[in-house]
DNA sequence: AAATGGTAATTGTATTATAATTTGGTCCTG
DNA sequence: CAGGACCAAATTATAATACAATTACCATTT
């Protein structure tokens, strides 16, 4: 009932929006193509400047079009930088139950060991950057700095798979994670470190099967603390 | 060199953004809660009530608040259908290759299937559920309804896991992956339905393994059809 | 020809006014 | 006294306008 509106009655800044979106797809725009000036769009669309700049304001915020004074509008690209600047809080807000995300983290994570592992026999550069971040890693002294770390790691294992939706994503589900790493307690960091070692190690020698495993246990040692409960929709489905 | 502003130099709605977020974490408040109202968070922040406009709307396009009058300002919920609205449309104009969609979909996808397997053994509507939507598809008649209930499918077989986060991801891994649906040959939607049900079949008989083999071949078929390139950053990773 | 500075175009921000909408209360009626 | 209808106030929605800030482009000068 909350929502009914977005549907049965768009508002002038949402109608605007789309269609900039339309006139972006009807004139097969890429990123860095110039559009109208907004007073342009308004004299177009028949509504004021503000309207005009509402849509353009939200549609930069999503990284779809850059302004720039006297350079104009210009298609942008999106960024997951940018998205999760905003999304990822609410995620912290909407509370997905820690489980569930536990396990699509490890879905995510695990699901790109084996385009690692292949990409690594091909390229050892692969194995020092990796290694090079969880040395890293072993140094931190304070928790922002450890957190910043392992995400990092984190997510240069998924960029590793080469699949740059996927690490997309997976920045995405960091984000959304790191409220369970805000307590993460300073005696587990050691293990932690070494777990990454032996994941790694695992990579390089190709075994697959073992870092996998390696690493599913290494997501899942997170059970052990929390889980709030939430209610949260899923959309295309039923 | 595109983007350098975004970290540089923040827009003051930008700005207000953030801060409305800062709010709406500080205060742990909850979707449905009530925020201040426009003209108050103009005060607080010593802005003038349009760039706190600028914020809410572009704000209100995530999902992540609604505005109503007289109601106020509350907090929303993501809404991966609002997003996909406006971030589908530019992942068609951002151009991630063919081949590393393709692969991302099927981590995702197949990723969920151990866990629908388990779910499927205690809840038999589960099946039922997935039978019923891929007989819908055997009847598609046009293009866009094919379209349509395919992702339907596909976006229920993850729902199916129980991961909802897995399920939002899927969510936009569906749009993002719509452009190479527009042009599929009608001459190969029934041997996609019998895909479908084998899997599902396979699901029901509790044979992961298969079902994960199944559901990667028939990903795997859009391989025939096109790949362009693209250059898309990816974020944490570096 | 290159550098430098100015100018104009365009976005960024603020102010103000008015319309539309919805909540909540109040008043009237049965 | 209860219930419904209506009215008013609060708040967002939209618009019009003005000015400041920025920067790409051009002209001028050295």
């Amino acid at each position: 009932m909350a929502g009914a509106r977005s549907d049965s009655k768009l508002k002038k800044s949402e109608v605007v929006a789309g269609r900039i979106r339309d006139y972006i797809v009807n004139h097969e725009l890429k990123p860095g193509d110039r559009l109208p000036t907004e007073g342009e769009f308004a004299k177009r669309f028949g509504v004021s400047r503000v309207a005009v700049r509402e849509a353009t304001t939200a549609l930069g915020f999503l990284g779809i079009l850059d302004a720039a004074p006297r350079r104009g509008l210009t298609v942008g690209r999106v960024s997951m930088k940018k998205l999760s600047r905003y999304l990822g809080f609410h995620f912290a807000v909407g509370n997905y139950p820690a489980e569930e995300l536990i396990a699509t983290r490890i879905v995510v994570e695990t699901g790109g060991l084996a385009h690692v592992v292949e990409r690594m026999a091909c390229d050892p550069s692969i194995y020092q950057q990796l290694d090079a971040i969880n040395s890293e890693l072993r140094k931190a002294r304070e928790l922002n700095e450890w957190i910043k770390m392992d995400i990092r790691f984190h997510c240069s294992l998924v960029a590793a798979s080469g699949l740059r939706g996927l690490a997309a994503l997976n920045d995405l589900v960091q984000v959304f994670f790191r409220r369970f790493r805000e307590d993460f307690p300073k005696a587990l960091w050691k293990s932690g470190v070494e777990s990454h070692q032996q994941i790694i190690d695992a990579l390089r020698r190709g075994d697959c099967a073992k870092a996998t495993e390696l690493l599913t246990e290494h997501i899942g040692s997170h059970r052990a603390r929390v889980g709030k409960p939430a209610e949260v929709e899923s959309d295309f489905a039923e």
